[in-house]
DNA sequence: CGTGCGATTGAGTTGGTTCAAGGCCAGTGG
DNA sequence: CCACTGGCCTTGAACCAACTCAATCGCACG
C-alpha cells in the first residue's frame, strides 16, 4: 500500500504544505498567517488509514486542520448501515464554525494514513479568521451539493459530480493536475459517499471508462474531459 | 385553502410567537433578547405560498427569522429536477452563521404563505447570540440527517425520519402536540424532500397508515406511536 | 358548472440491489 | 522461491424497490 512517493502526497509542484496551500487559495494570507500555520503544523498528528479521529457527541478541545491525506465526516445507522457525509481533504478544518459547542456532531474517520495538527485560533489573525470562514462556506456548500447529488441525480451522475467535487477541491491544495489526481478510496468508500452498493459503483466505473469519460491507473484517475463533464452533471467549470 | 384558523399558525396553547418560543427552547433567553425580538417582529414581511424569499447568488443584507409558515431551501438541476435540502420552520434563521458572505448559497422559497422579519444582530445580546449559535448547530445536524436519510434509508424510512424530524422542531415552537401537528405540505413537496416520486410518497404514506403508524386527516398529521416510530428509524426521542 | 390542482390507482418498466463466485495482487511466512 | 492469505475488484443472474406513464377522482374556488 506505501509505495516509495504516494500520489496523493506529491504535490504537482512543490512549494507550500498542501494545507497552507489550500487555505491561501480562499484567502491571501498575510506573513502572520503563514508564520502561525507554519508553527502549528510542526505538532503534528499522523493517524493510520480507517481510524477515527474524533467520534460524534464526543467533546472536542479545537478546530483541527488536515495536513494530509483523506478523512470523511460519516454517520452510522443503528442497523450497521453507513453514510459518508463529507470528505475532508488537505486543508480543510474539522470542527470548525461552532465555536462554544465542545462536543462534536460527527464522527470523522481516516479513509487513508493522514496527519492533522490543531488549527490556530482565528483570533490570532484576521486573515486566518477569513479564511476559516471562507472554509465553512464552502463546506456548507459541499453539504448541499451532496444532498442534491444523494436525492436527485443519477449513480452515473452521483459519481461523475463527486470525481469533479475532488478535482475542485485538491486543486485548491496543489495535489492535482488540470485534469487528474490520485484517488486513493475503494469503491466501497465511493459507494458510502454516493448512496449505492460497491456492486453498481464498479459496474458506473467501468461504464465511464467505456465512454471514455475517465481513465483509472491504479489510484490514478483522469478525466478526460472536464468542462464537458462538467456540463453533463450542471457544474460549474472551476479551476485546473 | 385558507381556514379560518389555519392549524399550522395556531400555537397550541397561546404564549409567546412560536418563533420567540422557538429561540427560547434553545437558549435561555433575557428581558434584553426579548425586547430585540418583539420590536424585530413588528417590521415583518408577509410573503404568499411558492415565494422565492432570496435567490442563490443574490446579495442578501442580513440574517432573516421565519415567523410563521413553512419555507425551504431548494436546489435545481440543470435539467429541471428539484431537490429540498432543508425545511425552515418558526424560529429557524435564513442566512446565519456566513458572516460576511454577502450572497446566499442557496435559494429559499415559502411552501405556505410565511412571516419574516429580519433578525435582531447577535452582537446586541449574548443570549441571542447564543440561541442563534445552536441553531446554526441545529441546522447543521439537520443537513447532516438529510444526507444519511437520501443516502441510506428507504422510502418509509425517509418519510418516517423527516416526519418524526417535524414534530421534534415544530414541538420546540409550540406547534405540534406530543403525538401530532398541522403538515401544510403537498406530496408533492415531500418527494422533493426525500429523493423520491410524488407517486411513491403517495404509496408510502398509504402503507404507513395502513400499518397504523400515523394517521392523516385534511394537513393534520397523527403519529401514533412516536417511541416506537423513533426506534424503527434509529432516531433519539426528543420532547414532546 | 367548469377549471385546476392535488391525491389516488393500475400496469408495465428499470435502475440499482443482492447473492455468490471468481480473479488479481501485495504482503507474509515457510 | 513459492504457497497462502486477505483485501479489493470484477462478473453473472435473479430480484425488487422505486419510477414512468396515464387515467381517474375529489374538492375548493371562481
Amino acid at each position: 500500500m506505501n509505495r516509495a512517493f504516494p500520489l496523493h502526497r506529491a504535490p504537482v509542484g512543490f512549494g507550500p504544505a498542501p494545507a497552507v496551500r489550500r487555505l491561501a487559495a480562499l484567502h491571501r494570507l498575510d506573513e502572520r498567517a503563514r508564520e502561525l500555520l507554519d508553527r502549528a503544523v510542526e505538532r503534528r498528528r499522523l493517524f493510520p488509514a480507517r481510524r477515527e479521529v474524533v467520534r460524534e457527541g464526543q467533546p472536542v478541545d479545537g478546530p483541527l486542520l488536515i495536513l494530509s491525506g483523506w478523512a470523511a465526516r460519516v454517520r452510522h445507522l443503528h442497523d450497521g448501515r453507513r453514510q459518508l457525509l463529507s470528505f475532508l481533504l488537505p486543508g480543510d478544518l474539522i470542527g470548525n464554525c461552532r465555536q462554544r459547542s465542545a462536543v462534536s456532531v460527527s464522527t470523522v474517520v481516516t479513509l487513508t494514513e493522514a496527519a492533522t495538527c490543531a488549527a490556530p485560533p482565528a483570533s490570532a489573525s484576521p486573515a486566518l479568521a477569513e479564511a476559516y470562514a471562507l472554509s465553512a462556506a464552502a463546506e456548507e456548500a459541499q453539504l448541499l451539493q451532496q444532498i442534491a447529488r444523494l436525492g436527485r441525480m443519477s449513480a452515473e451522475e452521483r459519481l461523475l459530480d463527486l470525481l469533479l467535487e475532488f478535482r475542485e477541491r485538491l486543486d485548491q491544495a496543489g495535489l492535482a493536475a488540470p485534469d487528474g489526481f490520485a484517488l486513493p478510496l475503494t469503491q466501497e468508500t465511493l459507494a458510502d459517499a454516493t448512496g449505492l452498493t460497491s456492486v453498481h459503483v464498479n459496474r458506473m466505473l467501468q461504464q465511464l471508462r467505456r465512454q471514455g469519460d475517465i481513465v483509472l491507473k491504479g489510484s490514478g484517475l483522469t478525466l478526460r474531459d472536464v468542462k464537458h463533464l462538467c456540463d453533463r452533471v450542471g457544474r460549474a467549470v472551476v479551476g485546473g
